[in-house]
DNA sequence: GTATGTGAACCACTTCACAGCA
DNA sequence: TGCTGTGAAGTGGTTCACATAC
């Protein structure tokens, strides 16, 4: 059923698609098809269809799709039936300011340890969590099983804790640092970098930008 | 030199070569080749010598490229000579975390304005800057000419936020909220959602962890 | 000898266009 | 009739391979 390669960009697309199905279902709606889910989410018609054709075929001729039911699918399909216990790493402002977002826990993703290195902040409560010391981190995994890790430590040190999260089994890894990380093939890894897309977008706007000048 | 026909993917690439050879220049290096760049950053040799062969001819045959040289190339090409004033709007959890990443600075990003819709928060210091209210967008950005604006404001007012910014002249938009925002195409936007990373990893883990069970 | 710069070949993803079904 | 699902065509980005330059 499953052809052996579907393109990452694919998976990645899916996540999106039922961020706006989620939306629909809240509103109420019972029904869309692809041409209007396009236009919510800017890509095509042709586009959306493909990527789900991937995966069965979900929609009704003459019709389209049905919200609750392709969600519910597409939650199958990325494994977001269930809850991920994740482990974050790095308690520094940016570690504190991701254990206290509140977009992961309603979504499925909870932080169940944190690490440090930091003396200071060692043994300090985080959303009711004990900082860990980061060499406790390979003992912890080994009962805790989480698969998925938050890296929020100094560029410096990134790679490093990379590898002891890879080495105590972690599967996916969510990468604060500015860093290009190195993993092996079984370990998923994205990487959030906000300079890098400002510094990006200024490609574009530079020159408009100095002629404005 | 000539923006139309290069690929954006090249674009996205630029700043993570920067990031690299400001590292190496930082160590001290004086040259590198796109084999080593290349190892360091998981891309292939040609893939950065057919990048950099966009903008011009940087490196020497039978050498490499000198560090110092084409990190400063790049940032002539990304527009990163000067700095780039930033608003923020939406100083919620969110936002004072944004404000408070010591991460931007370094780069030549700075917030020089704050704005929120909460009365509650109005009026308050943050890196001290004073929080104004949204209703204030317009003026306010009309006096500063800031290009870039930062979105940390909730779902539901995301829209309506980049709408008043795309108003208001801003050019480019680095957006935290979890929708599928529309802009004109002169406007730049670039999404940062961990929720959308996390979802699109647990696709390729999930039948591991469940086979390991 | 060594590594760049680059047209050409290759490959992957996107879009088209239409058969097929509700 | 309307919209999905999908081979086929098209597009665009990546990799190859080698002439070129140091």
């Amino acid at each position: 059923m499953l052809p052996l390669e579907i393109p990452e960009v694919v998976i990645d697309r899916l996540p999106i698609y039922a961020r706006a199905l989620a939306l629909l279902e809240k509103q109420g709606r019972e029904v869309v098809n692809s041409q209007e889910l396009g236009e919510r989410l800017s890509v095509t018609p042709a586009q959306i269809r493909k990527d789900l054709s991937y995966f069965g075929r979900f929609g009704k001729q003459g019709r389209g799709y049905n919200v609750s039911r392709l969600l519910q699918e597409l939650h199958q399909i990325l494994g977001l039936t269930r809850e991920w216990p994740m482990v974050l790493v790095g308690v520094g402002q940016l570690g504190r300011a991701i254990a206290a977002y509140d977009g992961f826990v309603p979504q499925g993703f909870r932080i169940v340890e944190a690490f440090d290195a930091d003396p200071k902040i060692i043994g300090a409560k985080l959303n009711g969590l004990e900082v860990k010391p980061v060499d406790a981190l390979p003992e912890v995994l080994r009962r805790h099983r989480a698969a998925l890790a938050i890296v929020a430590v100094p560029a410096a040190v990134a790679q490093e804790v990379i590898d002891m999260l890879v080495e105590s089994g972690v599967r996916a890894i969510l990468n604060y640092a500015p860093i290009a990380p190195h993993v092996p093939p079984h370990v998923r890894i994205k990487d959030i970098d906000p300079v890098l897309a400002l510094q990006s977008m200024t490609f574009y706007i530079k020159s408009a930008a100095d002629a404005a000048k």
